[in-house]
DNA sequence: ATATATCCTAGTGAATTAGTCGGATTAATC
DNA sequence: GATTAATCCGACTAATTCACTAGGATATAT
């Protein structure tokens, strides 16, 4: 069992993950990205991609030498939950439990008693990443990860620019399971 | 996004929820079990072949005409996560997050931060597929059925659109989110 | 002008998925 | 004993997806 994540997924968190680890700073390239990665560049160029058309986008590009990619929002207010939307599509167990809409497509069977079981599965999946941000992630250590202590260093990267919006602590999440292309506007 | 619930896991469900609704009765046939779900019966072997040959197995067959496959144990002794394990493999989002031993692999790399990511993902789909079982989904106790104790269906199916679509669920999210939690050891 | 980037489309080998097919074995019933 | 109904078993396959790779076009700092 794989849950689905691809490298797409994999590859593509790991770009915004070392994204917010330069956040303010100039534009990062995807050849350091990959170098720094040991990830194939041509390959990352497609993901970062899909990060940068995606609505709102994730990342900003600029072109010509000297450019590269930042994110598009301070790390923490980008849910782990909306880049995997991005990269690998709508969560969903199985296509009678996509995201949003399942209640009607497989209603008719009596034999469809499993329903409950996916979507329980997919609601805490959706649950878990969205009560992530990357600013979650970055902030760990990579000692941490080496001694198995997770170190949650919650929410650096706290520009002074954004102090004016109220800090997600991460709990109580929205929840917003419904579209992921509608913004939260982090009333 | 699929969480890696492939047609095995999905059919083989359907097919341990079905024997899970003939429990106590005579070996029920793949014939009839690939009728009732409208699934293709050769392909219904392939799964039903590995969840006998699962180890504790989780049918038992009995060949011949009027054969068939029964459920090895109560339903209420069968949880889901066994089933999905059986069909699925262990549940792992990515290769370096496999269940059980993942503090090694990726350790060595700065780069791998998003290892506690998947993990929380990992163990949050283990710990729900563990908590359910076959007579949670089936919707009616099995210890009903040896005893001859009517026991009221205190597990109904909760319905989709209670669990989705409503803008706010008005109870507190899970502990399961928050835990960092350790692998449960499966039994 | 050059080097360094992003941008864009297309192709590709390997693997997986979701089955199908043909037949062998076993057991109940006529 | 023959028929029938079922489990068992291995191999084959079309289609799709995965995880890239190739080759270029465009943009910009130096």
């Amino acid at each position: 069992m794989n849950l689905g994540i691809s490298t797409k997924g994999e590859y593509g968190v790991r770009i915004m993950v070392d994204l917010a680890h330069h956040y303010g700073e100039h534009p990062r390239s995807l050849t350091d990205i990959s170098q720094a990665e040991l990830l194939p560049l041509a390959y990352l160029e497609q993901l970062v991609k899909m990060l940068r058309e995606a609505e709102p986008p994730l990342v900003i590009s600029t072109r010509g030498a000297h450019g590269g990619y930042r994110l598009s929002r301070n790390p923490a207010q980008i849910s782990m939950g909306e880049i995997v939307r991005v990269l690998e599509g709508p969560i969903a167990p199985m296509i009678c439990a996509t995201e949003g809409e399942m209640t009607q497509i497989c209603g008719f069977l009596d034999s469809c008693k499993t329903k409950s079981l996916w979507a329980k599965l997919r609601d805490v999946v959706a649950r878990t990443l969205d009560s992530m941000t990357l600013a979650d992630l970055a902030g760990e250590s990579s000692v941490a990860g080496r001694t198995g202590v997770t170190v949650p260093t919650a929410n650096r990267f706290i520009a002074l620019s954004d102090i004016h919006v109220a800090p997600n602590l991460g709990f109580a999440l929205p929840s917003q399971i419904s579209e992921p292309g509608e913004v939260r506007p982090l009333s």
